[in-house]
DNA sequence: GATTTAAGTCAACAGTCCTGACATATTTTG
DNA sequence: CAAAATATGTCAGGACTGTTGACTTAAATC
């Protein structure tokens, strides 16, 4: 990618004459810690999904249904940033299986609020905690004090309108 | 996710009684920062892609072809985890395309070793350039000295045969 | 010479995403 | 209240990426 790429600890020394070459080179790494890490993150809850012969598209929507409050599709829509079509095809296989109940708003009659049905917070719960558990042990590996700096650089890799919902979605916890 | 979710920058006074329940708490956080950060990375390549009417799989095959060397099908085969025959779809797209070309191999005469044209190579820059960009203003944004955690967690995420591969790519530049 | 390996190909199927159009029920607005 | 806007659902059809399994060709290896 590079030549004379620096070790990664030499890249603290940001008052370096070759401070924006070190940047590079380290961006140029990061680009295939994202791509690895982010498959071996998603190959955990992927071997659990098979079991279930379900998909990331039903992980998602599980997720969002299962952490967030009276989610409605429409919701789901704007967090997962795909279309009506995709998400009803996915949904439609989520309330077929009982994994998903749909109620109509109690405010707006037109909303079904979503919500996961005990089955189907069994199987978020497991997902969730197979993927916690790959993070906690790699929180480990790489020490606590490490912690904060991912916290901060994944957080300022996202867009201004998903660290937005990010933050709003902590804030609701 | 759970109650009382502490602040993450206490999360560094690992001697807390509650260090487990910290953990978890920003493993729980962890989880939608890798998905959120995961998205915007992708989309800013995806957004270049779409203009050649190229997806990710094409992106994948280009950045390991372009980042290796003597790089084979079968090396392919092994680093991206897929089938040949969903390989071979995207890697005749490209050929077809003119943005990699194959050549017998000198040693083993058997081997296709694949390689870009001008007109790829100028395409994978543009791609890493682009993705490159994004991870240096994060890097600043979170301020340098927060690279290394980033860096170590990143790999401690990783499986062993991701890291394993990652290192040997690592030595090779 | 027989076996194994690297690569390419064919057929068929599944999951996920897209666009665009249209229907229904309900709420909001003029 | 009637008209417009909104939330949801659905239909048709297309694209990309992934899968399995079987088969061929050419070259290397035993």
């Amino acid at each position: 990618m590079s030549d004379n790429a620096p070790d990664a600890d030499a890249l603290i020394a940001s008052d370096s004459p070759r401070r924006g070459a070190s940047l590079d080179s380290a961006a140029n790494e990061a680009i295939e810690l994202m791509f690895f890490a982010y498959r071996d993150f998603t190959d955990v809850a992927d071997r659990i999904l098979e079991q279930h012969d379900l998909g990331r598209a039903h992980h998602r929507a599980l997720y969002f249904i299962g952490t967030g409050q009276d989610v409605t599709v429409g919701h789901l829509l704007d967090t997962l940033n795909i279309t009506k079509q995709s998400l009803a095809r996915v949904l439609r296989r989520l309330i077929d299986l009982g994994l998903v109940v749909q109620e109509v708003g109690a405010v707006d009659r037109r909303q079904r609020l979503l919500r996961l049905s005990g089955e189907g917070d069994a199987l978020l719960q497991e997902l969730i905690e197979a993927q916690r558990r790959l993070l906690r042990e790699a929180f480990t590996e790489a020490g606590t004090e490490r912690l904060e700096g991912f916290r901060r650089v994944m957080l300022a890799i996202m867009n201004e309108e998903d660290s937005a919902r990010f933050n709003r979605r902590k804030r609701a916890r």
